[in-house]
DNA sequence: CTGAAAGCGCTTACAG
DNA sequence: CTGAAAGCGCTTACAG
């Protein structure tokens, strides 16, 4: 049988209250009664049962995150940021993905309603936001963390896509190249025109403009980001740079410029987006918007925990600032 | 204020166990009084508590994971199938990872001590495994996913790293590569060891002995195998391929290659393990030894359930077949 | 087939 | 500063 409050109280010569009061930190208690029901503690190896805990207090000490999936790199660094902070809270991680759709979904719906967590981080699962918004509605405490560029009416945490951009043109500007292919994500996301937006911003700033033609849709993968720029090549257009949206889109996208024999950055210079660890191991290793993955994953994780403590919850979006790391695949 | 299983029963006409029958699918019920049980659920939207089921129950429904990071590729293979098991089952997935050492292990033993999970899915975190035996001991239902090449006195999931190694073996010699370099992981570790063998088994079945000198150590990450080829090209060792312990490292392998000059496969094929996603996705893309993570992770998650349900955990590993995967960087 | 009652192990007003 | 008692929302013998 695992150890009570019971024996500890009996042990102790103390009520449970007394031994609750202990636990919790109260401070209206007698320091050497609380060093007494302390050292009994110890002795026993007493840790109360979470499930008792929970229940009695009506939370529960565990947060919840919802995500599309566990295996994209963008995705794992969010996560281990917010477990990081979640853990240190003393807190657990209840992790759920949404791999196998409405499935998914059906059974994500049961544990919020069971109550099975306190809070919420969200990368969200495509489509699901205004169900997350009704969920906050509710009463659920909840933060974004917006990879796609929405506009919440709840907390969330987001970075600088524009400036990031904004700076990938600074860059390709000055070390000379002119006529870019830019490979967008999808269109509809909000941080992809905001990434387009701010490429151009760039390069209009500087006298330039952007050749409409020079500007194709991926969808963020690998084999998509091959698929545009050899699309471009066959259109015979030309042009002395890539930027890419996102680091998976530009291996791809290097692949396919190594296969048609052109050279990078002689040739061709290559910007991605994201700046994932990966990007430092291809090759050539790759030039990319840095965006604070982990600082987004921690901030998220931070304002959840902090609104348990009684701080609201932020109403408008907390940004956190992309930064620029360039590598050999613009300055080889 | 949430609806209880008290709102239910008044609706209903009957007690809370009746209600409670009817929820946990007891058989001893009039068909109709379910029927009408049943109705005042659905209209009310109940869902019972899951703090105070647990509490009632003394389970949880919730199984924990302890990992060593969800950053790693393979790591995140193995928790997204994983996950899917045990939410399909409708149990949570809870999370822990040891990023922070020990720290982030005194929180972990927290959790258990608390109760806060019925059963736990281990990818051991380096130099653990005693502790790990420990909560097993204690009565702790516990599934290791064994990617070292133990052999733990409890319930584990594994492949077959031998024969993984012995088909690369085999695939070599059969495209007339008789001088391979192998770059191994920590030879510490079980896996290694059977890999080591596996592939020396293919060569001397063949009537060709290896190099000692053409078996270099790395450490499973993209950088050791890049230093690895280095140090064996810089000491003029010649080879045809290159046997390497792990798809991360392997990418290391031929950026390193043609920094040199040599042709993958021309001069020098390569060989990997683990077959992660990204390896179709290299450059060429990567002939490499495949690991059924997924299913690892998958009958890790159901092995646990399973025990809940009374089976009891399997004595000896759960041994799931690699297989072989040709790409272009053996058969360009 | 059904219900009244005890109990799971804590927390928290309330009273002193 | 401390304790007795109620209560959190279920499940589960036990009795009928």
């Amino acid at each position: 049988m695992a150890v009570t409050i019971r024996d500890v109280a009996q042990r102790a010569g103390v009520s449970k209250t007394t031994v609750s009061r202990v636990l919790n930190g109260r401070d209206e208690l007698d320091a050497r009664t609380a060093a007494r029901v302390r050292a009994v503690i110890d002795e026993l190896g007493y840790v109360p049962n979470a499930r008792a805990v929970a229940f009695a207090r009506g939370s529960t000490r565990v947060v919840a995150m919802l995500l599309p999936s566990l295996t994209w790199p963008w995705i794992g660094e969010v996560v281990q940021a917010a477990i990081e902070v979640v853990e240190d809270a003393g807190y657990g991680m209840l992790v759920f993905t949404t791999t196998q759709g409405d499935q998914s979904m059906r059974r994500f719906t049961e544990h919020v309603s069971a109550r099975a967590f306190d809070g919420l981080l969200v990368v969200e699962p495509e489509g699901t936001l205004d169900y997350i918004q009704s969920l906050h509605d509710e009463g659920l405490p909840v933060v974004l963390v917006d990879d796609r560029g929405h506009e919440p009416r709840f907390a969330s945490v987001a970075t600088t896509n524009r400036l990031g951009a904004l700076a990938a043109a600074h860059h390709l500007l000055a070390i000379g190249r002119t006529r870019p292919l830019v490979v967008s994500g999808d269109p509809r996301f909000g941080c992809v025109q905001d990434r387009l937006a701010g490429f151009a911003e760039g390069f209009s700033a500087a006298g330039r403009s952007l050749d409409p033609l020079l500007t194709v849709e991926g969808d963020f993968t690998h084999e998509s980001g091959q698929a545009a720029v050899a699309r471009a090549l066959e259109a015979h257009l030309t042009f002395d740079a890539v930027f890419v949206h996102n680091d998976s889109m530009a291996t791809g996208v290097m692949a396919e410029l190594r296969r048609s024999g052109l050279r990078i950055p002689d040739d061709v210079a290559v910007v991605g987006f994201d700046d994932l660890p990966s990007a430092a191991q291809t090759e050539p290793p790759l030039t990319s918007v840095h965006q604070p993955i982990r600082e987004m994953g921690q901030a998220a994780a931070r304002a959840l925990l902090a609104s348990f403590a009684g701080t609201p919850l932020p109403t408008t979006p907390i940004v956190l600032p992309t930064s620029f790391t360039v590598r050999a695949s613009t300055t080889g």
